[in-house]
DNA sequence: CGAACTGTTGAATATCCTCAATTTCAGTGG
DNA sequence: CCACTGAAATTGAGGATATTCAACAGTTCG
């Protein structure tokens, strides 16, 4: 049976067996999703939050003019949706990528988590934070940069992320995502993705293969890219204690 | 002595007396800042978070490229700096756009309050969450529409503010912002933003004089905005009971 | 009255978009 | 094995939107 790979939240501070086991058994059992699957459409009712367990997703926003601006890439260990959690209908749209496996967590269990455990609650606040920051830099980069310095932005955010997951390797990895839907993270259409991609790849800084993209020079993207590192804070002292009992 | 305005969680849930009191008694005594002071800088250690009491403030990333960008613009009632929670060092720059008034929450208050509530925690996650929306939605306004759209977008989101927030009127409000600030806002240059504010006047949608915009078709204004309205979700039926006691 | 900041506009340029055509490739059915 | 199909990638050409550079006007403040 595939889990929830908890690492989002053990890279801040260290989860008790107590605490891990809560999360193991948060969700129900897991669903597998179609490629192109819509896991929750945005305007629906909120019903609960979702574990990303294996395969990749997004979150994503319509506007009327039929544009699609996708909001956040989803890996396994990501938790979809919890922005809406403080809505009575969605604000984005749940959608598969890739082939995927997910667990979902009606609104009842969260309750249950978070009254069983204050520092869950907290736990959780701190990793919505930090994801909060992610969304500013994203504001930054697509409200102050140009194309090449947005790609260049995605490919290493996706690279160490998938690094972090354990997936990918040192210097390459799949990117199962459509030169439209990069489009549609970086705010930019298919035609110039394109050439943006194809520059990248001409001055020898990436090379591609089907999905494969293989960074020939990851400090040469590094250099372009205006995003710093984040790292979050382990150990966060503002976490109420641990449970006095098991 | 002026106090730190409650209305942006009674929006979502009815606040006991008691927990209105731990809001109340949460921040350190108030400090004024003068106009164009910075509040807290990118980088710095994170030492706690802003109760914005009075005035405007706002959260800006800069670029490499000496490009700012405005992620968020803070009003009376607004928390100042949380989403640096979870890191060692500020990813935002706090700046006072006009005088202000601020109280301090050291971190080691935030645990307080935290461990004396467990509902507090989770009324502050509901919070964060609704902020991470208004991220989403300006990353979809900033990625996928026009300068004209951004600005409109921007009048109509300003005077909702200022009106649940108590300040402001029905068709009218002051705008204490240069346009070189609403671009880093929008993300357009300072002559851009010019252009598409003249627009609007010359097309009879808005009115200004000074400070004060005054909105003679705000239907119009609605209409060119592609964003949705959202309205949190009150009395969240996932948060966990109030206290036992008090 | 001069300095500094803000707002405003014109002209030239750059970046990105739209439209359209063509190519590539995986999957399907004959 | 090969044509056929549809999705995705690629490229050219022309156009729209936004930027850059530059100049100047209006305000505020000392």
């Amino acid at each position: 049976m595939p889990e929830f790979p908890l690492n989002r939240f053990s890279d801040m501070v260290e989860l008790s067996p107590e605490e891990a086991e809560m999360l193991r058994v948060l969700g129900e059992p897991p669903v597998r999703y179609r490629r192109h699957a819509v896991i929750r459409r945005e305007g629906e009712p909120v019903k609960g939050i979702y574990l990303m367990i294996a395969g990749w997703a997004c979150s994503s926003i319509m506007l009327p003019s039929g544009l699609r601006q996708i909001v956040k890439l989803h890996l396994p260990g990501d938790m979809l949706g919890t922005p809406s959690m403080a809505l009575s209908h969605a604000a984005d749209t749940l959608f598969a990528l890739t082939d995927c496996t997910i667990a979902f967590v009606p609104m009842a269990r969260v309750r249950a988590l978070f009254e069983q455990s204050p520092r869950m609650i907290a736990l959780f606040l701190a990793f919505v934070q930090y994801e909060r920051v992610a969304l500013m830099d994203i504001v930054a980069l697509i409200g102050r940069s140009s194309a090449r310095e947005r790609y260049a932005t995605f490919l290493i955010d996706v690279h160490s992320r998938l690094l972090r997951a354990g997936l990918g390797e040192e210097d390459r990895f799949e990117l199962p995502l459509t030169q439209e839907q990069i489009g549609d993270v970086l705010g930019l259409t298919m035609v110039h993705t394109n050439r943006t991609v194809r520059a990248l790849e001409r001055e020898g800084l990436i090379a591609r293969s089907g999905p494969l993209v293989i960074l020939r020079d990851p400090a040469a993207i590094r250099r372009i890219s205006p995003l710093p590192k984040r790292t979050p804070a382990f150990g966060l002292d503002w976490l109420p204690r641990a449970a006095a009992d098991g």
